[in-house]
DNA sequence: GCAAAAGTGTTACGCGTACACCCATGG
DNA sequence: CCATGGGTGTACGCGTAACACTTTTGC
């Protein structure tokens, strides 16, 4: 079957840059592409908007696939359409970013035949189409989120500790932070609390447990 | 002639939130359709992206058609693709805005027939499609950078003196601001310089002028 | 008892905020 | 000389930044 229009119509797709934390830095899911264009680069999660599918709808249909996660944030990042991203039309893309706690990651279920792999952020191997602008873009805003909302609770797990949080900011910021300052700061946010719980991890004393406020809610702090 | 595909491609247009002040508050350019869908409501300037035309282009098309002007400020706002937004066909819309100094803003030079007017932010007619979505959208996005960046001078000519300034950082954060904090820091910053001259405007002391340190750039401050 | 991470308080400095009067000009 | 907007300085308080030692646990 043809879909024919009066006027040429390019393609509309979604990308998704889906970050996490592991191993001690920010990492992004890439997948292997099995065909050309680009034939065995790694590129982006993504695919084509299907026409009675609202753009937000796509880009969580395709996180969903990748990784098995729902329910995690989401956001519109940008949309990349220049003449000649794509060698066989022109291809105008919606590209959103995600956060995935890194305990919920190993699951890549329900992904398509191609490789599926958690890379670095700051050490990618060549990647098609523009998808490299495309992560740098996310990366930026990623990082400029940490520092006004409260974005970086979204790689944890719904319990945690302030240690914990603390690596993801310095993570996130590139820099180290002052443990005393650091809680001083974010518990007079207000924006998590103490559950009572303590968690016990290793040869050391046990640490308290938080957990945000609003679960599930990136609010915007100063 | 008509263009096929084998799978169905959706339309992607840009709509463009032509902002700038006059009449001491935020103004916005509408034109009036003179087709259905949405016959004789108010809508803002946009259309179709060429097929061979990057994103960008065709929004400074847009806003050279409607307004005359060119090099003025303008960013990607937000992409709005629900089904459903138009009753035609399936639109997908990159809505930009920009920012016009109110000096340059008498020749609505090249607009096609339909009635073009600024009109208040703040008293809006009813708008055609989900046009007061993306301009409520674009709204928050000037007013939030004003408090982080440097684009109220985009709202200026060239020199301008600091009380003028000061207006547009008071209509775009909608507060009154003192005289003297505002001059300490928006100094303090080093964004702008004074140029040397002077500007009578009535029966009163004649103003300092002062002009953007690097023209045409929105820095990002703090 | 030792290694390893958790937890805790005080001081100093800079920035943001509050606030009122004189100056230059035109009519 | 009067009306109008232009231009200027200080004092206070809060928030950010610097900084080191004790506690609890596992081995």
């Amino acid at each position: 079957m043809q879909y024919s229009y009066a006027y040429p119509h390019p393609a509309v797709t979604t990308d998704i840059v889906i970050f996490t934390i592991q191993h001690s830095r920010l990492e992004v899911l890439l997948i292997q592409r099995l065909k050309d264009p680009f034939k065995d680069c790694w590129a982006l999660p993504g695919g084509f908007v299907d026409i009675d599918e609202n753009l937000e709808n796509a880009a969580m249909r395709e996180l969903c696939e990748e990784t098995g996660v729902r329910d995690v944030y989401l956001e519109q990042l940008f949309t990349f359409g220049d003449t000649g991203r794509d060698p066989r039309e022109r291809v105008i893309t919606v590209a959103y970013f995600a956060v995935v706690p890194n305990h919920l990651l190993q699951p890549i279920a329900g992904s398509d035949a191609a490789a599926v792999a958690w890379q670095p952020v700051d050490q990618l191997p060549a990647l098609a189409f523009d998808h490299d602008r495309i992560i740098e873009t996310a990366r930026s805003r990623v990082s400029a989120k940490a520092r006004y909302s409260t974005i970086a609770c979204q790689f944890l797990p719904k319990e945690f500790t302030l240690s914990e949080l603390q690596t993801v900011y310095e993570i996130l910021l590139k820099e180290q932070l002052d443990k005393r300052n650091f809680r001083k700061w974010i518990l007079s946010l207000n924006c998590i609390e103490a559950t009572g719980a303590m968690r016990r991890n290793g040869q050391h004393r046990p640490a308290r447990l938080y957990t945000p406020v609003d679960p599930g809610h990136v609010a915007f702090i100063r």
